[in-house]
RNA sequence: GGCGGCAUAGCCAAGUGGUAAGGCCGAGGUCUGCAAAACCUCUAUCCCCAGUCCGAUUCUGGGUGCCGCCUCCA
């Protein structure tokens, strides 16, 4: 059982999908006239997760996701950089598709755009004009009629009255009530513009997103998403003019879910506490591309997902620190796990325990195997009740502190190679990979600490100077000449190499810095 | 002004009608020549006031604070 929030009631619902076994996502896109900033990117990576979880558990997912392609702000932003349009979508698109790979956001199955549906969505039009929901001004401009729709407001909880009280736009004398909004725009000289029955122009703000919805999803689909701040008045407009189109309050989208905001300290405040949204209009982001420059992409995808989608969630370098020391704990088991599983396959794990003189009679990784299919249980539960990242990831997190115990006490020798062990090897690796695959990380080459990393990343001729060195301060501890000792380890350090005399034996690597 | 959301330890963050996961930081411990790492232990009258209830942090009402939407916006 599935429980979402659905924006439409405000409460949480089961999830009952329109045909079994499958589900229709429609996810609001971007308008590609600049980079998208790591706010724009939390939808999409949380829609990112919801779909690997669906399909994990076994639903046909259909994803859609569009491009809104034709925008006053990418003409805007081709008038002043005096190329077309095209070229500035174009050039964002890629943009856009670049900083979602880094963050393993999966493609969608289909990204329709406004330029290749200019037909769908003028047949739309001239479907509300039609049926009167819809009027065509001398000019060629074309506006739905709120007061033709007695459902208006129902998604974000308001009343007309209430609204024109508060209106701080400038109303347009030309509309019947200021709060019609435009379907078609007529073009004015030097815009680029299609063809219509109503002249040259091009499409308003929120009908692409029906229209393109509707194509590829069905008259009723499952679930549609974005921002918070598509609620009202986008998310509204479209559930208007898509059912008036229709003639069916109960078509387009069952469930509406929306992602709270990133949000950053608020600039010449001396409240520190006051949080204010990153948003592009007041210039306070930070773009993914930007971010990503210094932070591999699976730790920012982490930092986004160990906050509940539907809460706000402030954006700090501290936290993003935090989440790659956290990443680096998880990588950490899923290497320990990767050199176990070798030594199964390498039948290392053969030792049987019916032979007479073993003494065994219960395995020794049974804990972990327990463990392991409570914890992926608690996940799937986590995620059931509204695709709560947060709390699976630490389920996740336990499970990997569980492999890295038992490796701890594997290669202490506690722990005898027993056949079965190595079955529950198999089947734990299985499952931290489940979990690690619907979160969406170890895409990407998972780090590693200490000798991997250093050897692979310096010549041979450092690895070779640091034996030397660290034979000469294992002489000087032989010698309990500690002074020479720390001396070394201390300039070493200085010099970004940590030094760590672990019962082991010791080790060294480069400092994270 | 209207509408919506949030308020949990120093910080971040889950969650439940029966006195609260996890992470970071901090403290103590094991280990160690020391340090680091690792592991163990410890750290919350759940914003305020009423109400419902045997019992509320969890439900209801009111208040306070913060955020967002009502204009482009993920």
């Amino acid at each position: 059982m599935i429980k979402v929030y659905n924006t439409m009631s405000r409460k949480k619902e089961i999830f009952k999908p329109l045909k079994k076994g499958e589900v229709s996502i429609y996810c609001c896109g971007v308008t590609p006239y600049n980079s998208p900033h790591i706010g724009n990117a939390r939808p999409f990576v949380t829609w990112d997760v919801i779909r690997r979880f669906f399909a994990k558990s076994g639903y046909k997912v259909r994803y859609v996701q569009n491009f809104t392609d034709v925008d006053d702000k990418i003409i805007k932003a081709a008038n002043k950089h005096s190329v077309t349009w095209k070229d500035i979508s174009e050039k964002y698109i890629a943009v856009y598709f670049k900083s979602m790979d880094a963050l393993n956001v999966r493609r969608a199955d289909v990204y329709p755009k406004v330029s290749e549906t200019m037909a769908d969505i003028i047949a739309m039009i001239q479907t509300l004009i039609d049926k009167g929901f819809a009027y065509v001004l001398d000019n060629g401009d074309v506006f739905y009629s709120v007061e033709t729709d007695k459902n208006y407001g129902k998604l974000s909880g308001r009343k007309l009255e209430d609204m024109l009280a508060g209106a701080r736009v400038e109303v347009d004398k030309r509309k019947k009530n200021p709060m019609d909004f435009a379907l078609w725009k007529a073009a004015k000289p030097g815009e680029p513009f299609w063809e219509s029955p109503w002249g040259q122009g091009r499409p308003g703000w929120h009908i692409e997103c029906s229209v393109m919805s509707l194509k590829y999803l069905g008259e009723k689909f499952d679930f549609h998403g974005g921002g918070s701040d598509l609620i009202f008045p986008h998310h509204e407009n479209e559930i208007a003019q898509s059912q008036a189109a229709l003639g069916d309050e109960n078509s387009f989208a069952q469930y509406w879910l929306h992602n709270g905001f990133i949000t950053v300290k608020k600039p010449d405040k001396s409240n520190e506490e006051e949080q204010v949204k990153m948003s592009k209009s007041a210039g306070n982001f930070s773009t993914v591309e930007e971010i990503l420059a210094k932070y591999p992409g699976e730790v920012v995808r982490l930092f986004l997902l160990q906050t509940h989608y539907r809460n706000p969630l402030e954006f700090s370098e501290e936290r993003i620190i935090e989440a790659q020391e956290f990443f680096g704990k998880l990588a950490k088991a899923y290497w320990q796990l990767d050199e176990l599983t070798r030594k199964v396959h390498a039948g290392e794990f053969i030792k049987d325990t019916s032979d007479k003189n073993f003494a065994i009679t219960v395995s020794p990784a049974g804990g972990l195997a327990e463990e392991g299919e409570r914890l992926l249980s608690n996940f799937y539960a986590a995620m059931s009740d509204d695709f709560n990242t947060a709390l699976a990831i630490t389920h996740m997190f336990e499970l990997s502190k569980e492999i890295s115990n038992y490796y701890g006490e594997f290669t202490e020798g506690k722990i005898l190679p027993v056949k079965i062990d190595g079955d529950i090897i198999l089947r734990v690796q299985a499952i931290y990979m489940e979990m690690a695959e619907i979160i969406g990380i170890f895409e990407q080459p998972v780090p590693r600490d200490k000798d991997e990393e250093k050897s692979a990343a310096e010549p041979e001729l450092v690895n070779a100077l640091m034996k030397i060195i660290l034979s000469l301060r294992q002489d000087a501890r032989a010698a309990k000449n500690w002074s020479t000792a720390d001396k070394i380890r201390d300039e070493l350090k200085a010099a970004g190499i940590v030094v760590e005399d672990t019962p082991q034996g010791v080790t060294w690597k480069f400092n994270a810095q």
